[in-house]
DNA sequence: GCATCTCAGTGACTATGTCACCGACTTCGC
DNA sequence: GCGAAGTCGGTGACATAGTCACTGAGATGC
C-alpha cells in the first residue's frame, strides 16, 4: 500500500467525514499530508504547539499532564480512527498546552494544517458537526474524568483500568508505576492494590506484566455489569 | 435601559465579539434574544438539554455535575461576559449533558439559536476564533481542575476556593456543605479543616458565613504568591 | 410552640497518599 | 563477564482524607 492508495482512502475510515460531499473530500485530500512518527514521539507538548490537526491511521497518542508537583496522570488517549480536536482548539487559539501527548506506539496520521481546517470547518456543516461533536465527547469524557478522580474508589478504577489495558487479552505488559499514572496515584497505592487482587486470585504478576486470571471478578468489582 | 438598548450594546461587552465586521454584528443582533431567568433556575441539565448559544451579561451560571453515588462536584462557573460553549457543543452534537447549570444569582443573557450559531460559524473567521478560544481555556481549565482534585492538598484547594469565593470581600456567605461540593469533598473534611483554620485565627465562622480575617495567610498557603 | 429541617461538631474507623528504605532484576559500557 | 547505574516492586510507619453514625443548636413553618 503506498501512500498515495491510502491517501486516497483514508477519509472512509472516519465516520464523521465519510459523507462529506466530494468537492470537500477532495479538498482535504489535496491539502493534507501523511506523517509517521516512532514510537516515544512527543506530539505536541509545552512549547511544542502543533501546527496541524490529526486525523490518526495506526496508533495511538496518550495525553498525559505533569503538575507542578511532579505528578503525572493520563488525560486520554487518541485511537487510530480518531483525531485531535483539542490539538486544533489550542492551534487554533494560540494557546500554550499544559498537557503533552506522546505516540504510545508508532503512529501514522494525516496532518491537516491550520488554514485548511479553517476553511472546512467554514465551508462544510457536516464537517463543523464533526468537529463539534468531537469537542462534545472528549469534553463530556473529561467530567467523567473528574467524577471518578473525585469520587471513585481505587480499586474499582484499577479494576476498570486493568480490563481496559488488557483489550481483551489476558495479559498486560505494563508497569505499578505506569498503572500509577494512568489513575493518577501513587506506585506503592497500586502495588498493593495488586497485591489484595492477587491474594484473591484475580490475577498474576510478573516483573513489567500483569496477568488477568479472572477477569469475570474484576469486571464486577469495576462495575461492568455486563 | 431598555431591552432594544441592551440588545444594540451587548456585542461590545465581548472582547471577542467586539472587532466582528458590522455586517455579522448585525446578523448576531437580529437574530438573537435576550433572555432572564430567576436565581435558582436551571438552565440546562439531564433531560433539559439547551436550545441556544447563551452569553451572560448579568448573573452567574454554576455548572456542577452529581455522581451515581450522589456526590457532587462544581465544574466550574460562567460569569458576566462569558458565553456558554459547551451548551453550544452538545447542542450542536447533539447529546446529552451530564452536567446541570444552575443559575446562581438572576441572570441576563443573549440566547443564540442553534442556526444562527452555525451560520456565524461558518462566516466569520472572527467568530470561529473567538469560538475555538472559549472552547480551548475551557478545556485547559479542566485539566487544571483535574490536575488539583488529583494532587493537591485540601488544605490549599480550600483556602484557595475561600479567596475565590470572598471576591474581594472580608465575609463569605456560604455553608460547610456548600463548600465541600464545590472541592467535591465532604462536608465533615471541610468542617474540620475550617476549625484548623479559625485555630490559626486566619478566619472566624458563624452559620452560614466565614470571615476572612487573614487573608494574607491564606493566600500564601494557597500559593498565591502575590 | 412544636415538628421538621438545615447546619455544624465529633469520635471511630477505613482508604489513600507520602516517605524512607530495601533487595532483585536489567541494561549498559568496558 | 562484570560492575555501575537504573528500573521495578515490596514494606512499615505515618499523614491526610473520606465515611459512618450520631449529637445538639439554630431556622422555618404550620
Amino acid at each position: 500500500m503506498t501512500g498515495q492508495l491510502a491517501t486516497d482512502e483514508w477519509i472512509e475510515r472516519f465516520p464523521g467525514l465519510a459523507r462529506l460531499d466530494q468537492q470537500t473530500k477532495q479538498s482535504l485530500l489535496s491539502r493534507s499530508a501523511e506523517v509517521k512518527a516512532p514510537k516515544g514521539t512527543m506530539i505536541f507538548g509545552p512549547g511544542k504547539s502543533p501546527e496541524n490537526m490529526l486525523f490518526l491511521l495506526d496508533g495511538t497518542v496518550r495525553v498525559q499532564q505533569t503538575s507542578e508537583t511532579g505528578h503525572e496522570i493520563v488525560l486520554y488517549r487518541i485511537h487510530a480512527g480518531q483525531s485531535c480536536v483539542l490539538t486544533t482548539a489550542c492551534l487554533l487559539a494560540h494557546e500554550e498546552y499544559a498537557a503533552e501527548g506522546i505516540a504510545e506506539t508508532a503512529v501514522r496520521a494525516i496532518a491537516v494544517p491550520r488554514a485548511v481546517f479553517d476553511d472546512l470547518v467554514s465551508q462544510s456543516k457536516l464537517f463543523r458537526d464533526f468537529v463539534f461533536a468531537a469537542f462534545s465527547k472528549r469534553i463530556t469524557d473529561l467530567f467523567l474524568m473528574i467524577d471518578e478522580v473525585a469520587f471513585q474508589r481505587l480499586d474499582v478504577r484499577l479494576a476498570d483500568k486493568l480490563i481496559e489495558l488488557s483489550n481483551g487479552q489476558d495479559t498486560v505488559e505494563t508497569t505499578h508505576r505506569k498503572l500509577s499514572v494512568e489513575l493518577g496515584t501513587a506506585r506503592e497505592v497500586i502495588s498493593r492494590q495488586l497485591q489484595e487482587f492477587q491474594r484473591r486470585g484475580w490475577i498474576e504478576q510478573a516483573r513489567g506484566r500483569v496477568v488477568l486470571t479472572d477477569r469475570k471478578q474484576l469486571k464486577i468489582l469495576a462495575g461492568h455489569n455486563s
